[in-house]
RNA sequence: AGCGGUAUCGUCUAGUGGUUAGGACGGGAGAUUCUCAUUCUCCAAACAGGGGUUCAAUUCCCCUUACCGCCGCCA
């Protein structure tokens, strides 16, 4: 059996989708659990819509994904250049072949001309194919107009194909995911293969990199399906093998159309951006349309390498649903290191000075709040109270400690913590006390620390309030309680 | 319109010719905690509809419906 080599194909004119990346990690995982190779071509043969910023933000996505490629446009391999743009010297030459072999003809229609078949097509409510009006024009014909300026498109001869190859009209292949797949190719049209520009066409590009690159297997979107007959066709009229193909259900958006912006994030880099782990979008987007074998959904890419089967994935399309991910991403973050969250929390938490805490207090403090962060960026409104001298006082913990209970608690609090050590384990043992006393009288624990938490914080919920208080200080808490404290006449 | 594809809790899915149709997220209830959260326990929640085949169909076949995709000198 011949190596297993599969691709991803982007085209770099918007940032790394999800959608891509998934597609990316399915053909990733069927590269390593066949030991085979994953090789990144990029396909920019639409300079119109190409930026060296998209292909910058691919490249960096697929890595921070984890998803490497062994042979691509920056690593290089034997099949290069990986780049289409790089390659166009290479594509005319094969479809000079077909031309010869009678597989494709020159096509000198305009695009009014085109346009005008089409909207006559749609007039009579029949799907538009290609009339082949330029299929048997005479050199004559074409030398003429060449000289008016014309210059032809190249156009693949289905029917010619399809009959040289096959006993009817009906086109098969098995599909990896999907089963056997069928389409009477008597519906397809003569499809251009090569631009009156000179440049190829994407169905022309895909299959002739696909074969000088050896790809053995095609993993990419069910959208995919009707490129994929033509693509057949083109493989056996160049007389090359043909890889066996195999299509993705599409991933959809909550309310079931095409993931895009005005769901949020469709990028990885921007889910990156709003605090999701790599880890965590990558494992997510790994279980829709597989499921692991024994159940255990939190799994690194590796593993689930192990267990990956093409043929078991979902031909469904699966909805995105933020839910899970966030559950997941939460999930990841419990499970970091405390060094690596540290630094990772660290863009987000710019807008304070964190040379107000030594390096034990920060990590006191992260200890502290991580437990509840979905994202990174959570981070960002879980810790202002641990910075500056005065605290923003919000709506809820103003109504707290206007009620006298509160003021109470209050003025005892700083009375008697004057004298305390301002270590967190006598803080733990005296506020414990403390809490105890009020109890006695009747006042719920509760009542008595949201007087104090809401004086030093701002708040009446957030972290432990003996780690808090411990971070902050002494004076600074005390402070922030005596700020709290009504001026009676 | 045509062609192709898909159909199990709200979502991602497991599963089988005979099962109490399983798990996860989300939802609900409770326990724990100084609050929020975490954690733990429990609960509700599905085989799209109609025909076949069969002793038996969620499972196999057909039709309907719904949804998705494709019909570019975009990729």
């Amino acid at each position: 059996m011949s190596e297993v080599r599969v691709r991803i194909a982007p085209s770099p004119s918007g940032n790394l989708h999800v959608g891509t990346a998934r597609t990316a990690l399915f053909n990733y995982l069927f590269a390593k659990k066949n030991n085979g190779k994953f090789v990144l071509r990029i396909e920019d043969t639409d300079a119109e819509r190409t930026s060296q910023e998209y292909i910058d933000n691919i490249f960096d996505s697929l890595k921070a994904l984890g998803l490497n490629w062994d042979e691509g446009p920056d690593v290089g391999g034997d099949y290069g250049p990986y780049t289409q743009s790089e390659r166009f010297d290479i594509y005319p030459k094969y479809a000079q072949i077909l031309l010869e072999k009678g597989f494709a003809y020159e096509c000198f229609c305009t695009p009014e001309e085109l346009e005008q078949e089409k909207a006559q097509a749609t007039a009579n409510k029949k799907p538009y194919v290609y009339t082949k009006k330029c299929e048997n024009l005479t050199e004559e014909e074409k030398a003429k107009l060449r000289a008016e300026g014309r210059k032809p498109a190249i156009r693949f001869n289905i029917a010619k194909a399809q009959k040289a190859f096959h006993e009817t009209s009906m086109l098969t292949f098995d599909d990896l995911v999907k089963g056997e797949l069928h389409v009477d190719t008597n519906l397809l049209g003569d499809f251009v293969i090569m631009k009156s520009n000179g440049t190829p066409t994407y169905n022309f590009a895909v299959v002739i990199d696909d074969m000088l690159m050896k790809i053995s297997h095609v993993i990419r979107g069910e959208d995919h399906i009707s490129n994929t007959f033509k693509q057949i066709l083109i493989f056996e009229a160049l007389g090359a093998e043909v890889p066996r193909f195999g299509h993705l259900g599409m991933i959809l958006a909550p309310d079931r159309s095409k993931l895009s912006k005005r769901h949020g994030a469709t990028a990885v880099s921007e889910f990156v951006e709003k605090g999701y782990l790599t880890d965590a979008l990558i494992n997510f987007v790994a279980l829709l349309g597989w499921s692991p074998s024994d159940g255990e959904e939190i799994k690194s890419v590796d593993k689930i390498a192990e267990d990956f089967r093409i043929g078991e994935v979902s031909s469904s399309n699966s909805i995105f649903e933020y839910d899970k991910l966030n559950w997941m991403n939460s999930h990841y973050i419990k499970m970091l290191d405390m060094e690596d969250l540290k630094e990772r929390l660290k863009p987000y938490l710019t807008k304070y000075n964190l040379n107000e805490l030594t390096d034990a207090e920060y990590t006191r403090m992260v200890e502290v709040t991580r437990e509840p962060l979905t994202l990174l960026s959570d981070i960002t409104d879980a810790v202002p109270y641990f910075f500056g001298e005065d605290v923003e006082i919000d709506e809820k913990a103003r109504e707290t400690l206007d009620t006298e209970v509160s003021q109470e608690v209050l003025k005892d609090f700083v009375e008697r913590a004057e004298n305390w050590e301002w270590t967190e384990e006598n803080l733990h043992e005296k506020l414990e006390k403390f809490r105890a006393d009020y109890k006695e009288k009747g006042i719920k624990p509760k009542v008595t620390m949201w007087a104090i938490r809401a004086a030093v914080t701002g708040r009446i919920c957030g972290a432990d309030m003996t780690a808090i208080l411990a971070i902050i200080g002494k004076e600074k808490s005390l402070n922030r309680a005596k700020k709290a404290i009504k001026c009676h006449a």
